[in-house]
DNA sequence: GTGAAGGGCCAC
DNA sequence: AAACGTGGCCCTTCAC
């Protein structure tokens, strides 16, 4: 591919050229920097295309000029940046929205993200990968040369090697993104690439935003738990090691308690009769006969926590911000949801005394909102099951009166036990459970559970018909879709009974999941448009949640704001059942 | 030493 | 044995 680019080092230059670009619908984008914090190094090189022109322009001289977030001689380049039109072409583009973001002050305006795009038709395929080089391989059969990526962007002048390849990254966009639209097209997933591209600033400023913990409260948390710790291995050690006692002298073995082969053994020793592992929920039924297995789960469950939630998290805090900036990955999973890294801020710990630590800063609130039982509402939505719909409208407890319903009684007559047991049934339902399981998180016999089941579809005959359909699909079509049309692929061996059965689960699961994730990013988008101006910012999202941190003047509009964003997303997809969303204001995570 | 696999458990 | 969905992170174990 012949490549004509210029390199702009001033502001005269920069205008014009800007200027010759503004008009076209789409540019491809990309941006050279010297780290991949943004926090940490520095924004060298912008490059825009419109594939047979591109623009190199060179930060350093203008940085020279002052802070590259005010200087007017940037105007121009952040214009362009920030307007819907033309649309910027850029492989992970959250990358480049986040330089920008950080150190030119711009939050990119219409965005095409062609790693994203790529997910999407990839629907899942573990096996295929999603690095710029693979897919302008899979989807234009060209090889791009990505040694100058690593290359050294602080030089004092860069190479005609640096640039042309510079160049060429953005101007590759152009005809990628041409290829992929018309698969995403062809593929019925353009509304559902709309609404990825649409949340990919929202995503961006977020992780630039970071989530502000008070470090001394978590380290006071941790050192309780690390004194519990302490005292519970004495008392395990001293509990196993009774059955291993004979094999010294010199006192008992050591045995390692996070080693689950040593600590079986030991179990076993002490005559308890452990199943085929030691998980917890295989453990339970014997605690309360066997109290050492009981101390183990008491066991494990700290060390979880301090392993996973202790000091470790507070090597994430920014020494800049003072704060912590995860990294979120838009479709980390094949549904469609979030997943979260270093550290996973989509796993803390509900109780209190974790969450009460990540905080809003001085002057400052939270307002968390959440979807109350989305999930359950989109089945209720794509089943049209008049009954489980109603048990919506009637504004009541949702599971007391769908265990009304299903026992036969009336509302004021169901019995805690019947409510917690029709919201566990509830709640497999959307994961495809089947009469085993459900007898074992209830205690129920087999029998008695199947019973159970056969009464509540016949109860929701909606609900019965819709998941065996999309139970059907899934088998028939080897893929399921969401509300917007996003797509996973199942790939299975139709021999296997319970590579069937999984599908079928899958088939099941996935679009309600999925639409659920479909309609979070489509709140991010709306309510990023309308924070605009205000003090709000976004600051985490936990699959059906959303923490904004706000100036405390500003809390109550800004929880105002959040709950209409919620609430519209959520009747793009979701028209015939009552939305939900249940909004806090406070100085910390902990509340809900 | 490093890396993958498997068990385990946290979130929704 | 027989699995209710999606993730990430920690640990041990084992192979290189």
């Amino acid at each position: 591919m012949e490549v004509y680019f210029q390199l702009v080092t001033d502001p005269d230059r920069l205008k014009e050229a800007c200027e010759s670009l503004s008009g076209e619908e789409y540019l491809g984008f990309d941006t050279e920097t010297t780290e991949l914090d943004p926090y940490e190094g520095v924004l060298r090189l912008v490059q825009l295309s419109n594939g047979k022109n591109t623009l190199v322009i060179d930060l350093k001289p203008f940085a020279e000029k002052g802070d590259l977030r005010t200087i007017p001689e940037l105007e121009p380049l952040r214009q362009i940046l920030e307007a819907e039109k033309p649309v910027k072409i850029a492989h992970n583009a959250k990358f480049d929205a986040k330089w920008v973001g950080h150190h030119l002050g711009a939050d990119v305006g219409g965005t095409f993200d062609t790693m994203l795009a790529s997910q999407l038709i990839a629907a899942g395929d573990q096996d295929r990968r999603h690095s710029l080089a693979e897919v302008v391989s899979f989807f234009l059969g060209m090889e791009l040369d990505k040694s100058e990526q690593v290359s050294d962007w602080n030089a004092e002048s860069l190479s005609d090697s640096q640039i042309e390849y510079a160049a060429k990254d953005a101007a590759i966009m152009v005809p990628l993104r041409e290829k992929l639209s018309e698969k995403l097209k062809e593929d019925g997933l353009e509304a559902a690439a709309r609404i990825e591209f649409d949340c990919v600033t929202p995503i961006a400023r977020m992780e630039l935003n970071g989530f502000y913990i008070d470090r001394d409260c978590w380290r006071a948390q941790l050192d309780k738990v690390k004194a519990e710790q302490e005292e519970i291995a004495a008392e395990l050690q001293g509990l196993l090691s009774a059955g291993v006692a004979q094999a010294s002298l010199f006192g008992a073995a050591e045995i390692n308690l996070d080693s689950q082969a040593q600590v079986a053994d030991a179990l076993k020793n002490l005559g308890v009769p452990i199943p085929d592992s030691t998980r917890a929920w295989q453990l339970q039924p014997l605690a309360k006969d066997y109290p050492v297995v009981a101390k183990l789960l008491e066991y494990r469950s700290v060390a979880k926590s301090l392993t996973s939630f202790g000091e470790n998290i507070l090597e994430f805090v920014n020494p800049e911000t003072g704060r912590i900036h995860a990294d979120f990955r838009q479709i980390g999973a094949p549904t469609g949801r979030f997943s979260c890294s270093k550290p996973n801020l989509q796993q803390i710990p509900h109780g209190p005394e974790y969450r009460k630590c990540f905080r809003a800063e001085k002057g400052h609130k939270l307002i968390v909102a959440d979807y109350s039982q989305i999930e359950l509402r989109i089945l209720a939505e794509f089943s049209g099951d008049e009954r489980f719909i109603q048990a919506f409208r009637s504004g009541e407890d949702f599971h007391a009166s769908a265990a009304a319903q299903v026992f036969g009684v009336t509302p004021s007559e169901v019995t805690p036990d019947q409510r917690t047991f029709a919201k566990r049934l509830n709640f497999g339902v959307v994961y495809g459970i089947g009469a085993q399981r459900l007898a074992l998180i209830t205690g129920f016999k087999d029998r008695e559970a199947e019973n159970i089941l056969r009464r509540y579809f016949a109860t929701y005959r909606g609900l019965d018909e819709w998941l065996r359909s999309a139970a059907r699909r899934a088998v028939e079509e080897r893929s399921a879709r969401t509300a917007s049309g996003r797509m996973a692929r199942f790939r299975f061996d139709e021999s296997e009974r319970s590579q069937v059965a999984s599908t079928q689960r899958n088939g099941k699961n996935m679009p309600i999941q999925g639409t659920s994730a479909d309609i979070l990013k489509r709140a991010l988008a709306l309510l990023h448009g309308s924070l605009k101006g205000t003090s709000g910012r976004l600051v985490n999202i936990v699959h059906d949640e959303i923490v904004v941190e706000a100036a405390e003047a500003e809390a109550g509009s800004t929880a105002k704001i959040l709950t209409e964003a919620m609430v519209m997303a959520a009747r793009d997809f979701v028209r015939n059942v009552p939305i939900e969303v249940d909004v806090s204001i406070a100085d910390d995570w902990a509340k809900s």
